[in-house]
DNA sequence: AGACTAACTGAACAGCCGTTCAGAGCAAGA
DNA sequence: TCTTGCTCTGAACGGCTGTTCAGTTAGTCT
């Protein structure tokens, strides 16, 4: 993950994956199919893993509420994994298409979470946007775009930054 | 760029470029020193472009209004040039050292005015956000998000697009 | 007409690619 | 103690990689 990371799924060889973990390269297939595995075995994994932490947190019914337990859990998740996360984004192409539908299948899951809560903020008068898909899209981008510079030990505290994020978010939909 | 947009750098092979451009691997050594040349060609080119187009907007004084010719210009601009927008957003990592510092610097000189609108805009207290260069990464990461689902065929317009994220941005801002 | 320049071809270079496989080592179960 | 089942090594497979270069072609200037 940590390779595929930094350099790229098609940048990284079954060789420098098998030095990273000490073995000889043949070993490596007997844990893997091949390489297209490897990569959608840690796609899929990855959501399946934030899907099922994203039911653990059982939003409340309240949507403001909900949203603003969404948008925590996004950023605390994702601040947390950027290995998984940066791959997740960055190399869906290098999936195989029946690859590509199923990780693209559970990606639309979560981001239907998201668009339901939006949808019963809009119903209830407590959030306002033109068009509910859009703003599920603006929230996601905007609160992803963050694994791309957060830095643990950098300028903002986690918590501040999560403060911040749910601060923009709330006034992006505010009604 | 086409085959760098959809494969990525390290999956295009210098002979898959040729045969798109009917000649032979060879030739392409009249044109450029090297593969890595070509991407950074690409990426630096992109930025400097966007950098010119930018300055040519001429954005007013005002800041609420250079918000909105900000967003509707970087929403207009990607949404024409999706492959070299994908390109500089995911392969900077494969460029070495030297030439990311140089595009990265290009990337920050256009967040920058970016900021500078903020900074004014917070200022003239038309504006209000917790932190402004984490409201001028928000921001960003919203409108190139765009980019990832546009579809010039698809259901909305581009000028329908353009008002409904400008009136996200203004609210993520709103004083 | 002849010289010069730029672009192209086709072949070659050393080296790396993903994957396979025979054989070795070793721990667990009969 | 013997066998079974994993996991490993080390070598090999055909094929692709970026890059180079001698030789050909074609257009431009004197």
């Amino acid at each position: 993950m940590a390779l595929f990371a930094r350099h790229g799924y098609a940048a990284v060889s079954m060789r420098q994956i098998a030095a990273a973990t000490g073995v000889q390269v043949g070993a490596l297939y007997n844990h893997t199919a091949d390489k297209q595995s490897l990569l959608f075995d840690l796609l899929s994994d990855h959501m399946d893993a934030l899907l099922a932490a994203l039911e653990a947190e059982a939003l409340p019914d309240d949507p403001l509420a909900a949203l603003e337990a969404f948008t925590r859990f996004h950023l605390r998740y994702h601040a947390a994994r950027p290995d998984a996360v940066f791959i997740a984004y960055m190399e869906l192409r290098n999936l195989t298409p029946d690859n590509f539908a199923r990780v693209e299948a559970q990606r639309r899951a979560y981001e239907a979470q998201l668009e339901d809560i939006l949808r019963r903020g809009s119903k209830a008068e407590v959030m306002r946007f033109d068009d509910a898909k859009l703003a599920c899209l603006a929230i996601i981008a905007l609160l992803t775009g963050v694994t791309t510079w957060f830095r643990a030990d950098g300028r903002l505290r986690q918590s501040e930054v999560e403060d911040i994020y749910w601060s923009m978010t709330r006034r992006l939909v505010s009604a």
